[in-house]
RNA sequence: GCUCCCAUCGUCUAGCGGUCUAGGACGUCGCCCUCUCACGGCGAAAACAGGGGUUCGAGUCCCCUUGGGAGCGCCA
């Protein structure tokens, strides 16, 4: 361990350090990273990112992931939370090594780990009740000192021992000098030792607790680096000592940024705490959202669109901000926008599919799709819809005008374009289209510009009444790209509908 | 209350003592392109929280203030 370094500069030799190794020699002991959430509710956003950095890290570094459910509250954590969250990191595309490691599971090792503590006097028993903490508390409060347990029981002789009841253990922590934790990401943070209390370990149930699990499990997975949201900054420094008492080393640690919402409030419901399937139904693409929350708190220069085998190649926890990132949906959209253009046309479509059966209306869309034979007409109008969608949900509602049936319901701005002029001048069109010989993009813009200019109007006075009568709204994409997409038959049908009667 | 962390345009950020009259991206506002909407192109407005130091020189280092955030459970 380095003695002393100042604020700024370890950061990026630990980063440094940990980064070339791996590939060469055999100061490189492989990196084996950890996600680790608690099943009690989806997979929040922050979460995410956390398991993102978790594996982008990893990859950058050859190493493993490992993903470890903290079940250890059982009245909280629940079978669906579980399947949501393996659920949303198979939608992320992130993948783990191995199987899942369930916490309770791993219960009686748990004791084992104090047992061994209670013999080398690292921990001791606590027959403090519920009550007797809570008033501990409450004076505590009253008299302006931090909330903590006063260690009554820490060097209490056996004798004292009641035999009613079960103890709770306890950590022996140390109670003067301070604890280190030297973080990949913040930096060298000390706490003082005595502001953290001597910590539950098992309860009087004798069930482990977070703490305690969290240190074992870390240590038998072989996690050489934790990296997770800095809610647990201080956690780290009681685990710290929890390896300590237990004689491990401790592994590196990497406490990143939590992400705020809009408002720069704590992420809540109300502003976007949103689980990561959320974003799968307001039609996102994993891999914007990949990149998007790469970027959050995480740069690489002034790069802002780069693949995830970029990010892999580029990622260092070093690099990681330590300021809180607020959560922007307008920038999201836009890159999820960009790798909607940039997305080739059959990967997209496949894309669409799979997100269908989640959009809103989109099993409908399906059906409809299915029923009518319309693929194939989705598939030609995909070019200049994708050109206009910033998320999938987009793209489908750009696609209604093929989903419709006539007769069409016109939105009122629709409406309005269809003066008895323009009518008139659909009816006209209406000869000339049918006339075509071949149905293409090009023949029936020459029909339009030709009448349009016959009839001493500009384009967009033919067009847009064109637009009214094909899709029922005022916008869409290329109108003659709308007449192939829809087919002669229905388009000539559609103009009809509108056209005035000759 | 106590402990810890953070602070560059509205937002995400570049910046690691001189190249900063502070760069990029999103958003916003103009203009161009144009059959609409988008896309694209061009351009504009927009930031180093405040105050002290250190230094020949500070957005960059230190301290204080202010403002945010996190943690302080027999929850995880």
């Amino acid at each position: 361990m380095s003695p002393c370094y100042t604020h700024a500069a370890p950061r990026r030799d630990a980063g440094r350090a940990a980064r070339n190794p791996m590939r060469s020699d055999a100061l490189a002991e492989t990196v084996v990273t950890r996600f680790a959430p608690s099943p009690t509710g989806f997979l929040h956003i922050g979460g995410a990112r956390t398991a993102l950095f978790n594996w982008l890290f990893a990859r950058s570094l050859g190493g493993k992931m490992l993903l470890r459910i903290e079940d250890t509250d059982r009245a909280r954590s629940t079978e669906p939370a579980i399947a949501a969250i393996l659920d949303g990191l198979k939608w992320l595309g992130l993948d783990w090594d191995g199987d899942a490691v369930f916490q309770f599971a791993r219960a009686a090792r748990h004791r084992q780990a104090v047992d061994e503590m209670l013999a080398s006097g690292r921990a001791y028993p606590c027959y403090a009740t519920p009550q007797e903490l809570e008033e501990m508390r409450s004076t505590a409060q009253a008299e302006g000192r931090p909330p903590r347990y006063d260690g009554r029981w820490r060097d209490r002789p056996e004798a004292d021992r009641p035999t009613d009841r079960q103890p709770a253990i306890r950590l022996r922590a140390p109670n003067e000098g301070e604890t280190v934790v030297d973080d990949l990401v913040q930096g060298r943070v000390v706490i003082p030792n005595k502001d953290l209390d001597d910590l539950v370990l098992l309860r009087s149930d004798g069930t482990p607790t977070y703490m305690l699990a969290v240190v074992v499990d870390d240590h038998d997975m072989g996690v050489t680096h934790v990296i997770r949201g800095v809610d647990h900054l201080t956690n780290a420094a009681r685990q710290t000592q929890i390896y300590e008492a237990l004689g491990w080393a401790v592994p590196k640690m990497g406490h990143i940024p939590l992400i705020h919402g809009p408002d720069g409030a704590k992420l809540s419901k109300r502003h976007g705490a949103l689980g990561v399937e959320a974003y799968r139904e307001m039609g996102y693409l994993p891999a914007a959202l990949r990149n998007y929350l790469a970027r959050l708190g995480w740069s690489h220069g002034d790069d802002e669109i780069f693949s995830t085998e970029q990010a892999i190649e580029w990622f260092d926890v070093a690099d990681v901000g330590r300021s809180a990132a607020r959560f922007d949906e307008a920038k999201l959209q836009n890159l999820n926008g960009h790798y909607m253009r940039a997305t080739p046309d059959a990967e997209l479509m496949t894309a669409l599919r799979a997100a269908l059966p989640h959009l809103p209306g989109g099993p409908q869309a399906q059906a409809r799709l299915d029923a009518a034979g319309l693929w194939p007409a989705f598939e030609s109008a995909l070019p200049g819809l994708k050109e206009r969608a910033k998320t999938l949900v987009e793209l489908l509602d750009g696609a209604r005008f093929l989903l419709d049936e006539r007769p069409l319901s016109l939105e009122p701005a629709a409406e309005q374009l269809l003066t008895p002029d323009a009518r008139a001048l659909l009816a006209k069109l209406h000869g000339r289209l049918a006339a075509l010989p071949d149905w293409t993009a090009d023949g029936a813009e020459q029909e339009v510009r030709a009448l349009a200019e016959e009839a001493g109007v500009k384009l967009g006075a033919l067009a847009q009444p064109l637009r009214a009568a094909l899709t029922g709204r005022k916008t869409s994409p290329g109108i003659f790209d709308v007449l192939v997409a829809l087919g002669r038959e229905e388009s000539l049908a559609r103009i009809e509908d509108q056209a005035a009667a000759a």
